[in-house]
DNA sequence: AAAGAAGCCAACCGCAAATAA
DNA sequence: GTTATTTGCGGTTGGCTTCTT
């Protein structure tokens, strides 16, 4: 199969980059009158320089109505360090499972927030490892388990995770983090803009 | 106030699986 | 059964924003 086919980027018709909000808008019309059908011959039939795929991401990760914009809750930190835990970089499925909530969306804050923040617990552990093998080293002869931890083991991160993990949350009132959703959606438009426009279109 | 570093996230890429012809 | 096309997924990157010095 020729990849290059299915992928047109080469094509100097297809836009690349961010979207603009007259393609988003074009692109929820088009599904609000024909819904979600084959994305390359969306994209074409919809009138949009973009691939297939690009229409389907944006869809799948902005633009549908049900997509949860803002700040991950506790409970659902919880949940995805759970899933990981269980499934591994599984993103797609651990996003079944947060309603609302893209693979992209969980994966991007797994790596931004949760990963550094394991980093730093595995730092600390293997620092407070070697400050009590030296200790021992220095009091007994007794053999340690001081193997360096893996790159992370799951029972493990939960339980040593949380506490730190939880402090650095911009806010001690879990009640915030959903109310301030909203705020930092300031790139382009809310997507409250984009549907009541959408609405305001007659579709 | 300016510059550089770090954080964050939308979007792209490549690959594999699924499906259609 | 084979080939072409589409879809879905996970990894990565580019660029904007925020923080720090």
């Amino acid at each position: 199969m020729d990849k290059k086919q299915c992928n047109t980027s080469q094509d100097p018709e297809v836009r690349k980059g961010p979207w603009t909000m007259e393609e988003d808008l074009i692109l929820i019309n088009y599904i609000a009158n024909h819904g979600e059908g084959v994305w390359n011959s969306l994209a074409k039939a919809a009138g949009l320089k973009r691939t297939g795929k690009s229409c389907r991401l944006r869809w799948l990760n902005y633009l549908r109505p049900d997509v949860r914009r803002g700040n991950i809750t506790p409970e659902e930190q919880l949940l995805i360090m759970e899933l990981h835990a269980k499934w591994g970089n599984r993103w797609s499925k651990i996003a079944k499972h947060l309603p609302g909530r893209t693979d992209n969306e969980i994966k991007n804050y797994w790596r931004t927030r949760i990963q550094k923040h394991i980093k730093q617990a595995e730092n600390f552990q293997q620092q407070s490892n070697s400050e009590i093998n030296d200790h021992q080293a220095s009091t007994s002869q007794v053999s340690t388990m001081a193997e360096p931890m893996e790159t992370y083991s799951s029972p493990c991160y939960q339980g040593m995770m949380l506490e730190p993990f939880s402090t650095q949350f911009p806010t001690n009132n879990p009640e915030q983090y959903s109310s301030c959703c909203t705020n930092d959606n300031n790139n382009y438009w809310s997507m409250e803009d984009i549907w009541s426009m959408q609405l305001l279109n007659g579709d």
